[in-house]
RNA sequence: GGUCGCGUAGCUCAGAUGGAUAGAGCAUCUGCCUUCUAAGCAGACGGUCACAGGUUCGAGUCCUGUCGCGAUCACCA
């Protein structure tokens, strides 16, 4: 790394010059702004008040003496105030080119380097079809992991599918009672939709029959309990805790509907699972840790026989654990799936929950009373939260069919990017079926690249309208750049290979040169803040330079014939880390468009 | 009420570890297709970084307070 080569000789410097004993990490190196010659800038203004000079005097004493000792690195320096510019010598940046950025696995590290980790993502409920905000967590679970993978992790997918509770038993009551026996089949709907028609159906009698209920006199409450249809969904929840076999059978018949569904919408959005978890396997497992906890002395048990954590001393509060009855909440059986994932990945050292910023404090409490089990790897568990995907006219509300599905928008976008494509004449060259997949990669891209490139933790507006426009900061401008590439390579096919001919570098070319130096450090970056925006914005920025370079850097125009094997080894090199960082966005890129 | 998060251009968003004149895209306006893809490039316009203090060579960034928005504080999942 040149920067901390650098940031030691400032520091030898420090001391020679100015008998200062100034570490190599106080030194701060960042890239040299745009406008000022170079590409790192070391300031120098924390030596300003120890050595009592001027900034200016300080940047050519220390200017002098870098470029003394690193004389094979550095070509050049300039002091602009505080900020010691250094200009490195062509020979510094054709060797990181050709001996790193064009190596296949630039900016990755090495393979199951850093420990197992366990991603959970999606986590659906089988009541009703994949929506807007699914997207977001598939998206960011998925791409998250991949980061994970390129950061040297050995990371396993998976997910926990509420299969089982009073939702799954509204839609089985709904399809008892109004269904006629339909099926998916002969519905002609796939089959989350069909159990999610009837779960809406379901809450639409369940209203009305509250509605009815109040004009003959109960209160809210009472009608609410005593609606004849949810009393019939929690009959059908008793009789499927029970195990009753025909209860049992429907439910199995309407989630397996579900999960063929589920699962070509996931095909769609290209994202896939090591391991499924279901609720309905699982839910009952975290009793036994709990009382393992309690005779071990970690929980309480109160008069009326529930058992409680006491997190008091954390900041948090108290939290129940088993009901009085001893039957389970929410958290215990997060504490058994946790514990479970444990016992199927026992190098385990950590856990990422891609799940809704609403669940925080679930999740904040999840993890203490997990490190009071004495699981080391409670501190490497992450909340992957993030924000709620509002529309235009406010959130998102399945109640008052405000939902954008999932299946419908990837359609949409899709559609939208065959027509767009169409009204440019790209694409008459191509096959149908080729066109086909051409869309779909474009429409994709489009929808991932908006849902990703925003910060996972806030929450984020999403305009149908906006959300189809292919133009500027988006999926499919970096993959048109992409396209535009191959291009080039096409023409230039391997001639990118070094001539030993030395010339200097224009600003474009020492401007791409440092922007592909950044692409390891945007990788760590985005896997240890689980962001994959981070990466997704350097991609961008990465594009609009050598969309700049091209035009001004045309390789057709090149002074030599060293120079144009530069300039094209360059684009090979751009084109690298744009297939492989959009890969781990789960973006495709498409060779023509 | 307690806790957590957010507030940056008309709109959507970047601004890690405090650094140079706060950046993109969209929208509006001006130029550029005879050279490797114009889904592009170059430029103009647009800012009291919610507000007020503080810390220091330097604050959009850190600290304190205020205001606004959201989430959460379930024997729901």
């Amino acid at each position: 790394m040149i920067e901390s080569l650098i940031q030691n000789t400032a520091a030898t410097g420090a001391r020679k010059c100015f008998d200062l004993d100034i570490s190599a990490e106080d030194f701060q190196i960042q890239d040299t702004r745009k406008e000022f010659d170079g590409e790192f800038t070391l300031v120098v203004f924390p030596l300003v008040k120890l050595a009592r000079k001027s900034p200016t005097e300080i940047g050519q004493i220390m200017g002098d003496f870098l470029m003394n000792n690193l004389s094979e690195y550095l070509e050049s320096y300039h002091v602009v105030q505080g900020f010691l510019n250094l200009k490195l010598k062509p020979s510094f940046w054709h060797n990181h080119l050709y001996n790193h950025a064009l190596k296949p696995n630039f900016g990755t590290a090495p393979k199951a380097s850093k420990g197992q980790m366990v991603v959970e993502y999606s986590s659906p409920n089988t009541n009703k079809p994949l929506h807007l905000g699914h997207l977001r967590n598939n998206f960011l679970g998925y791409s998250v992991a991949q980061i994970l993978e390129a950061h040297g992790h050995t990371v396993a997918k998976v997910q926990i599918i509420n299969d089982r509770g009073i939702h799954i038993c509204k839609s089985m009551v709904a399809w008892k009672l109004f269904g006629a026996g339909e099926t998916p089949e002969t519905a002609g709907v796939k089959g989350d939709h069909l159990v999610g028609r009837y779960y809406v159906k379901f809450d639409q009698v369940y209203k009305s029959q509250i509605a009815e209920a109040i004009a003959g006199g109960s209160t809210q409450a009472e009608a609410e309990a005593d609606a004849p249809i949810m009393v019939e969904a929690r009959e059908t929840l008793r009789l499927w805790e029970e195990g009753d076999r025909e209860t049992y059978a429907l439910w199995q018949r309407m989630n397996g509907w579900v999960y063929r569904g589920f699962s070509s919408t996931y095909q769609r959005m290209g994202v896939d699972f090591e391991k499924l978890y279901y609720e309905s396997d699982t839910w009952l497992l975290g009793k036994d840790i709990v009382l393992k906890g309690l005779s071990d002395g970690h929980f309480y048990r109160k008069e009326d026989q529930s058992v409680w954590v006491d997190l008091t001393d954390l900041g948090l509060d108290e939290k129940l654990l088993l009901r009085k009855d001893g039957t389970t909440v929410y958290m215990t059986q997060d504490l058994g799936t946790a514990v479970l994932r444990f016992q199927d990945y026992p190098d385990m050292i950590g856990q990422v929950y891609t799940v809704g910023n609403e669940q925080e404090h679930h999740f904040k409490v999840l993890f203490a009373i997990l490190k009071k089990l004495g699981h080391e790897w409670a501190d490497n568990c992450m909340h992957l939260s993030y924000g709620m995907v509002e529309l235009p006219d406010g959130k998102m509300k399945s109640r008052e069919g405000t939902v954008v599905d999932a299946d419908d928008l990837m359609e949409q976008m899709a559609q939208s990017a065959g027509a767009i494509t169409a009204e440019l004449g790209k694409v008459e060259s191509l096959s149908d079926a080729d066109r086909k997949i051409l869309f779909e990669q474009i429409g994709m891209a489009a929808l991932k690249y908006f849902l990703l490139k925003v910060d996972p933790k806030k929450s984020m507006l999403f305009n149908p309208e906006e959300s189809i426009d292919f133009n500027g900061h988006t999926g499919p401008f970096i993959q048109y750049t992409y396209a535009r590439i191959s291009s080039i390579l096409r023409q230039y096919g391997n001639s990118f290979e070094p001539i030993a001919a030395a010339f200097e570098l224009n600003a474009w070319e020492r401007n791409l040169q440092q922007k592909l130096y950044g692409y390891p450090a945007t990788i760590a970056l985005a896997a240890s803040n689980y962001n994959p925006a981070l990466l997704a914005n350097y991609l961008f920025d990465l594009t609009k330079d050598f969309n700049s370079f091209y035009h001004h850097c045309s390789i057709l125009q090149a002074e030599n014939e060293a120079s144009t094997r530069y300039r094209a080894a360059l684009a090979k090199a751009v084109s690298q880390i744009l297939s492989g960082g959009m890969a781990l966005l789960g973006i495709e890129l498409p060779e023509r468009m």
